[in-house]
RNA sequence: GCCCCCGUAGCUCAGCUGGAUAGAGCGCACCCCUCCUAAGGGUGAAGUCACACGUUCGAAUCGUGUCGGGGGCGCCA
């Protein structure tokens, strides 16, 4: 509709133009918008005050001899010259009478586009590393990237989705280690847990897998484990040197094979879990793009070879560190440290550059906020390595703060008595878990309200949207019940009768659902989608309460029942592109 | 010290990338079931858009500065 609008200015500034008014090579695309308030009809044009300084005129002017020579069309009824120099226009209802069936023809792709054209976008998020189940906090990344993903997809563009899976460094050391130490546990070891490592339960699970299989294969005295070992920081050391000591003396004892076992058993049990985890969730990816593949392919040694020809490394103090300050940062960053092994800065910088080498137009990569101060390195290094760093959009997105009967929620990682993301589902589901992660943008903070995902009423806005979706089900099952016959084309041939404000305003809002949708995509808010929900939902709550449907007129009763049809299908798109059902009934 | 995000109704937030009298939900105060789900609907009160300059026809929106809140700045990932 906006874009028909905007045809008909283009030609009206194209016959003003004729006249010399204004000069034909300053002719702008004409903005049109959505008029605010109803009274001003239903969009509005600025272009007489835009272009008023150009042709000399006062804004009005320009804007009367603007409507005196615009084309005739059937979708318009008037147009009005208002304000400052608006000009309004009022769409004829046969406008608004014809989407209904375009939405019902269109059905599940009403709304979908080709903006995007065919572009390829990747997408990669939560890649949380796998040394423990996803919690709260990856769960809003999970939910805002598969949306925005989806969202894309929806314009036109061809998504890639991508998990980055961290298998590689010293983390994941930590946590094989972790897990060896339980299981010495469990073989009745009496040992102290480094304050470094991994004490979740989970850790005490993959360790009882391990002792199930290998009884008392993998078992050393503690006394031999610790032997020698620089203490820890409780007893006045450094955490650090200890726990780097003991993934050194677990290497050591059980050898190669063994210690490689442990890693991998850890390793894919945790992957497994999160994979499974993302899947009751809802989010699927096309990718799960190994770390550790970087180093065994050579990617990281090419990228730091081109680093290096490029004469952007140098050493200092036994490290290799890139220069990144010649490209903006604000200190130069390790790339090898001085025991040799590569930082998880040198595999990302590979990553990004086999991103782009890949061939996507466009590489978002969704990061929790704290990674903030990532961004300038790795733009640094894509510059430094002859990419074009402004193909990569970093999304940063907020925590996620849970709140239960008004309180905060405390969570707290090294305690390891985090809420998991399963327990989120659990306890609210996945539809309001979904649709609550994206109710905000993605910078803003999210206060989640437990309680309200929870209840079960219109102050809950999953329920709202919902039960708007079911309650149209609810009435075609009624008219089913009675007999009546609603598929026949009766309803579209009296569209006509659809005249009170309800309807038209019902009308209004299904017009404006391909604008939102391609809005949320483009700037990647997948907030403006729930929020348009929830007032598609209010409207049609509204009208329920204010009209039957199934009224004995035959022609009423059918057009109504169309139009409540295409608001389902609208309310059933949106939510499918939230990644939340559209239930028959509740 | 430097960097990022935020500051709009009592609370939680929108405000469509500069437009007309700043909007929702919750909460509060009233009201509404002979009716397809009251798991609902309606009416009302409520604002110095943190503050100050600037940019222009026009600023909650853009720029600079100040104040306030949150987060981040490792040879961790």
């Amino acid at each position: 509709m906006k874009s028909q609008i905007q045809k008909l200015v283009t030609q009206a500034l194209e016959r003003i133009a004729a006249t010399g008014i204004i000069p034909e090579d300053q002719i702008p695309q004409p903005v049109i918008e959505r008029a605010r308030d109803a009274r001003f009809g239903d969009f509005a044009c600025n272009v007489a005050m835009v272009l008023a300084k150009v042709a000399r005129t006062r804004p009005r002017d320009l804007a009367e001899k603007l409507v005196a020579v615009l084309p005739k069309s059937e979708l318009v009824e008037k147009v009005e010259i208002a304000g400052p120099g608006f000009i309004n226009f009022y769409l004829s209802p046969t406008a608004y009478h014809s989407l209904i069936p375009h939405i019902l023809e269109q059905g599940h792709d009403f709304g979908r586009s080709l903006l995007g054209g065919g572009r390829r976008v990747q997408v990669e998020f939560v890649s949380a590393n796998p040394t423990g189940p996803l919690h709260v906090g990856h769960g809003r990344g999970a939910a805002y990237g598969a949306v925005v993903a989806d969202l894309l997809q929806a314009v036109g563009f061809d998504v890639h989705r991508e998990y980055y899976v961290n298998d590689a460094g010293r983390q994941m050391d930590i946590l094989a280690t972790s897990v060896w130490l339980r299981y010495l546990g469990l073989c009745d070891e009496e040992l102290s847990f480094p304050s470094n490592g991994y004490r979740g339960d989970y850790v005490w699970d993959i360790a009882a897998a391990l002792h199930r299989e290998h009884g008392d294969g993998y078992r050393f005295s503690a006394q031999q484990v610790f032997a020698g070992l620089p203490a820890d920081e409780p007893q006045g050391g450094d955490k650090e040197s200890h726990i780097d000591a003991l993934i050194g003396r677990a290497r050591q004892l059980l050898g190669d094979n063994r210690y490689r076992f442990v890693f991998e058993l850890a390793l894919n049990t945790i992957l497994d879990d999160i994979r499974e985890d993302l899947e009751l969730f809802g989010v699927h990816y096309d990718e799960w793009y190994s770390e550790r593949s970087l180093t065994e392919s050579g990617a990281v040694n090419r990228a730091l070879e081109r680093l290096r020809s490029a004469g952007h490394l140098y050493e200092k103090e036994g490290a290799l560190w890139f220069r990144s300050t010649s490209f903006g940062d604000e200190k130069d960053r390790v790339i090898e440290r001085e025991n040799g092994q590569t930082t998880y800065f040198a595999s990302d910088i590979a990553y990004h550059m086999d991103k782009l080498e890949r061939g996507f137009d466009r590489v978002i990569d969704v990061w929790g906020a704290d990674h903030h101060g990532y961004i300038p390195r790795v733009n640094a290094a894509l510059e430094a390595l002859g990419a074009d760093p402004s193909k990569l959009d970093v999304l940063l997105v907020q925590f996620a703060n849970l709140y239960r009967a008004g309180e905060k929620v405390q969570m707290s990682t090294r305690s390891g008595s985090f809420v998991t993301l399963r327990e989120l589902r659990k306890e609210v589901g996945r539809d309001a878990a979904r649709f609550f992660y994206v109710m905000r943008k993605c910078e803003q903070h999210l206060d989640f309200d437990l309680d309200l995902a929870k209840s079960q009423s219109s102050d809950n806005p999953v329920y709202y949207v919902q039960y708007a979706h079911a309650r149209i089900s609810s009435v075609l099952r009624q008219a089913a019940e009675k007999g009546l016959e609603v598929e026949s084309d009766t309803g579209v041939a009296n569209l006509g009768r659809l005249v009170e404000n309800h309807e038209l305003a019902l009308l209004n809002r299904l017009s404006r659902y391909q604008e939102v949708v391609e809005a949320s995509a483009l700037n990647e808010e997948p907030h403006q989608l729930t929020h348009y929900l929830r007032e598609l939902a209010n409207d049609l709550h509204t009208y329920y309460n204010a009209c039957q449907f199934l009224v004995d007129d035959r022609a009423l009763r059918d057009a109504r029942v169309k139009l409540v049809m295409a608001v389902q299908q609208v309310l059933r798109n949106g939510l499918n592109l939230l990644g939340v059902s559209a239930p028959e009934r509740m």
